[in-house]
DNA sequence: ACCATGTTGACTAAATTGGTCAACTATCAG
DNA sequence: CTGATAGTTGACCAATTTAGTCAACATGGT
């Protein structure tokens, strides 16, 4: 599966805000970016869509920051790549019987990635994580 | 499932051969190129890195042309993609803990994508394509 | 008032994509 | 033999996308 480094950044950013508690005070962008040396001039770019896409929330001023927008449960990977490749334009059904048979198959092998990315969360991620390090 | 013109051109022209009979004479690039609009110039190209990678043969000189180098039965839309975008290059492991779980979901999807790719080959989409001509 | 933070849009360098062109080689028909 | 027709190869090019930088500005806690 490709990913673009934006689309990447993005997942790990936001991560990176699904793990810490939620009673913290928001992250900054340095503590976003340094553990998975993000460029945070780049980082700045993606939060905005993350932002616009209801993902996040930011908190401005001197102590400020951003944060999840809802639980990390109920945030899918999906969701997340949606937000900055914005939603996948339908195509236009091709007249031609080959391309049409061959567009057939495309869709369902988007479908069966899509159904994975749908299902994990970023909560999921993180407990898998939480789990891993127990065992250290 | 994001498909390069490349990419796409290289199953049309491929879904054309399987489509004629193994007893006819090769198919020109003209005849190849012409039902799906593909420009002539550019499907030299393709269709030189699927005879690279075993997928057609040619035949050189005044009657000449192309066809399939084994029956379409065995040939899958997974081996005509990887001819033309090389085998996916394994990424090595990160040592960050999220990039980790991050692609541990990636290879998941991959798997499920791949597999769809794998099970359906030329036949099957040409015998799909014969079935709703049988309609009409 | 200060200064650390977020906000926004313009900008750019590099890689990829989609495609063209020209020169060459092989081979069959006559 | 010879010429027309086909494939072979590599260089080349323009448009798009990607990855990232920069500068100028707005906001709000201390």
């Amino acid at each position: 599966m490709k990913l673009s480094a934006k689309a990447e950044y993005a997942c790990l950013a936001m991560l990176e805000m699904a793990r810490r508690n939620p009673e913290e005070p928001p992250a900054r962008i340095r503590e976003i970016a340094g553990p998975s040396h993000i460029p945070e001039r780049y980082l700045v770019q993606i939060l905005l869509r993350l932002k616009g896409a209801g993902l996040v929330q930011s908190v401005r001023g001197a102590s400020g920051g951003y944060h999840l927008a809802r639980p990390a449960q109920r945030i899918s990977l999906l969701d997340v790549l949606n937000a900055i490749d914005g939603p996948p334009e339908p195509m236009p059904d091709p007249t031609e019987p080959l391309a049409r048979a061959l567009l057939k198959v495309r869709r369902q092998a988007s479908e069966a990635e899509r159904k994975i990315l749908a299902e994990t969360t970023l909560e999921s991620l993180v407990a898998d994580l939480a789990a891993r390090e127990w065992v250290i």
